[in-house]
DNA sequence: CTACTAACTTTCAATACGAAAGTTAGTGAG
DNA sequence: CTCACTAACTTTCGTATTGAAAGTTAGTAG
């Protein structure tokens, strides 16, 4: 990933200045961890951007794929640290959101606060 | 501007999620208000797009465009109170990447403070 | 007239998006 | 041991957005 600026709003932008990537680190944060999850959210994401994105998400590591059952074949997306880290970023849009759009949900009390990462079995620390 | 569900982050994407538009409002908290200042920034916004935002901006209600010279015809680009208030927001996402991107530029104090909108003689109560 | 500047606007090739259909690996029913 | 079904992708392809460059409009200055 280049960047167009050393400025780290545009820096920010350049990762994350489209209409997807995000939806999908808020889905994360919620507790979805499953493909089928993060597809069926109420914005229906493409499949072909989903599947992209997941991709590019990994790459920057900010989630992990991880392999939790293998037959069949099932996987868990799981936010890092640095994923988690972006969670101040929602919450800030979120209150710009509801104090200046009429009529969006309210964001639940247990969104405002990490939460520790689901756990799955292949090999964590 | 029509949402694609109720949820207020994807609704700040559904007005926010490119990759210019708070660029421009970035520019516009750092002081510019001429659209020749704008279009030179370090990302050197292209000319179409500016405009296009420009315009958006105003019908949004986050900026308002003030003709401050009659002749030749100068115009300033302010921003409302609506806008201002996305400054907590670029903070945040200016965090992000100073904690979880190398060497970007740290932001200045006086940014982490709304400043007085700059002041033009046009029908301004 | 001629040159020059601010503030746009238009053109057009290239890239990104997104709906839909197709693929792969596996389960479970008959 | 074929048929139907599901999760997790991948591909195709028409449409929309982007961005580099050139053009336009209104006005000043020589």
């Amino acid at each position: 990933m280049d960047h167009r600026s050393p400025c780290p709003i545009s820096s920010f932008l350049d990762l994350w200045g489209d209409k997807w990537s995000l939806i999908v680190i808020r889905d994360l944060m919620v507790g979805k961890t499953r493909y089928k999850d993060l597809a069926d959210g109420p914005e229906t994401v493409p499949d072909s951007i989903l599947a992209n994105r997941l991709k590019k998400l990994a790459e920057w590591g900010v989630v992990d794929k991880v392999r939790y059952h293998d037959r069949p074949p099932r996987y868990a997306y799981v936010l890092t640290e640095k994923g988690e880290s972006l969670r101040p970023v929602l919450l800030a849009m979120s209150d710009w959101s509801q104090t200046n759009l009429p009529s969006r949900w309210s964001t639940p009390d247990w969104f405002k606060e990490a939460r520790p990462a689901p756990r799955f079995a292949p090999e964590e620390e």
